[in-house]
DNA sequence: AATATATTTAGCATTTTTGCTAAATATATA
DNA sequence: TATATATTTAGCAAAAATGCTAAATATATT
């Protein structure tokens, strides 16, 4: 049978994926630079911006995206990373609400 | 000489502490329960919600403090902390200003 | 003074995270 | 078909985070 999650299961492990992505703060700079380029960039055009091996970034990226924070779409050779600032907003949003 | 730091040098610092001590569910959750609670709790109360040694929770503890997510006062053998929600809510906010 | 209460510090083992290099895969170009 | 380009997967070592028990500290009570 499905999983069946509640809202409240849902939301709190959005919190986990999220809040553990953002704790690196190369993660969290990976996201600034997508936002400050526009939102959109391929996976080399990111690992040319950090000074970090390529498959190291390869797996800061991929948490971001089970996060749901980026999402990917493949071209070609090319995988293009997009910003998800939606959700990054409306996850932490919900999470702050309780301290409102 | 003092460590001069410009302003965003200290912002930076702030996230660093503030998304770190976010990171694990339980320290997230000690501050909910500050909320719930009315915001100021003794250690001993902290730590009895918890299924954590008492020494576990005393670092966890520390870990928000620095972050200045809580604030601790010492009343005779006690130890009341504190919830600074405007810390939380002012970091987050300066943070996500960045995705608007 | 002796004991009880509240809490922290020290030290250690386990788990998780991070970063690297080498090898693999997949697509494009010559 | 051979080679170049873009990127991931596998596997490992080092560093950081987490949790525990035992011992220490500090204050209150008897």
């Amino acid at each position: 049978m499905a999983p069946k999650k509640t809202i409240g299961e849902q939301q709190l492990e959005d919190f986990d994926l999220v809040f553990k992505a953002l704790a690196h703060p190369s993660r969290r700079n990976v996201l600034t630079v997508l936002q400050a380029r526009g939102g959109t960039m391929t996976a080399g055009d990111i690992v040319s911006r950090f000074s970090y091996a390529w498959p190291t970034m390869t797996r800061h990226l991929q948490q971001l995206e089970q996060a749901g924070l980026i999402s990917v779409d493949k071209k070609s050779r090319e995988q293009y990373y997009t910003l998800n600032a939606a959700r990054l907003n409306e996850v932490m949003n919900n999470w702050l609400k309780w301290f409102e």
